[in-house]
DNA sequence: GAAAAAGCTGACGGAAAAGTCAACTTTTGG
DNA sequence: CCAAAAGTTGACTTTTCCGTCAGCTTTTTC
């Protein structure tokens, strides 16, 4: 499996960044106003003026640790895939499939609706076409989705789950989980509430189960 | 059901707008130049320099059509809630669920497909908090929403297809059927492609079909 | 404790964006 | 055909934003 995170970028004296506990602290408050704003306003839309007030610096000190604002962009990219990859972990061949796919949704539900931040944000990215990610991202992405498509297939061969395609079950799950926390607006509006509480994410949980569990793996 | 597109703007002589061909004409231009750079960068990105540049006409020209970026934009979400309208029209009592719900899917995934960038431009605007949509058109999805869910709770009561949360329900066949054209990017990934294919969207609407109806409509 | 590295910042320059305007041409109604 | 309305446009001003830099202070290292 491709590891991520490989980062080797240095300081000017040739130390590896990240090494200071100024740095981390730093760097840690500006990406966590940036995905705030990257969310809300896309790339684009995002003024690095804004990054900075909301992180507290001033804008001359955050380009002291990011040289552009892609590269704000693109350290974000890495760390919500980070997250991306955990749901995953659900899905292991030992598993009963009702049981591990259930934990699956569960968690994708309980990411987007804790990290809602984050999850626009990259939901942003890939609907402006992914032009942040770059092929080691995207190879990464590949490899885990078809590691995990394995283990639905040997579910399927084992006659404990319906056969279906594995990536468009996948995505369809995706899509579910992930409706909630970056259509927020409209699932309210949907529901005819002004926000989303736990008890809606609780719902649509028991939905989605409901209708994809019954819909592909026979009932014990 | 609430009407949109009461438009009743005036040209500076008091006439409709609207009224005469050129500005028919050259707003359908606009708005087509601006449905895909807004999808592809978002309001913010989108400079109203390559608007004009886009749709073949000098920037003055295109302000003396729409006074500000705000007003195509809004003028971009009337003509796409519109196209949301129509393939509700599959949703209704008469038709057996089963079936009304598998031409709802298909209808969706082939607006989607062949709107790639009005589903996307949209898509944008409800991941950015829906801060462009007013009350109205609020208020309009919400009713048509209703309508369409009051349908589902007759199927549900006549048994005629399993108990499930008729809003909750919708979401899941919007994020479904939206995701393949919005993460368009994500889905070629997923499956191993450069691009997808109609063929694609074809096996998306069986795997969706096959998981969903099964999961909420008995087989006949 | 002093040299070196890391961290900080106000002020500035250049580029590119939004939006304005006055003068022009074309179209339309009667 | 001609007056009035609609449509067109280049050039302009204003605003905003990205990114730089020189010189400062704080922290670390030996």
């Amino acid at each position: 499996m491709t590891k991520l995170r490989g980062g080797a970028d240095r300081t000017p004296a040739g130390r590896r960044y990240s090494e200071t506990r100024i740095r981390a602290r730093n760097e840690a408050k500006i990406l966590d106003a940036a995905v705030g704003l990257f969310a809300a306003k896309g790339y684009d839309g995002t003024r690095f003026k804004d990054i900075a007030e909301r992180s507290g610096l001033p804008k001359a000190n955050v380009y002291y640790y990011f040289p552009t604002k892609e590269r704000i962009y693109t350290a974000l990219i890495e760390q919500v895939i980070d997250g991306w990859d955990q749901a995953f972990e659900h899905i292991v061949p030992e598993r009963e499939p009702r049981e591990a796919i259930a934990a699956y949704v569960r968690a994708k539900l309980e990411y987007s609706r804790r990290r809602e931040a984050e999850s626009r944000f990259f939901a942003n990215e890939i609907l402006r076409g992914a032009r942040f990610l770059t092929r080691r991202h995207r190879r990464h992405m590949q490899e885990v989705t078809r590691a995990r498509a394995r283990v639905v297939e040997e579910w399927i061969r084992q006659k404990r789950m319906e056969p279906v395609d594995p990536p468009h079950f996948f995505m369809m799950l995706w899509s579910a989980t992930q409706f909630y926390a970056d259509f927020g607006s409209l699932a309210a509006d949907t529901l005819g509430k002004r926000r989303l509480t736990r008890k809606d994410y609780a719902a649509a949980a028991e939905t989605i189960a409901a209708v994809v569990l019954d819909g592909c793996c026979p009932r014990q």
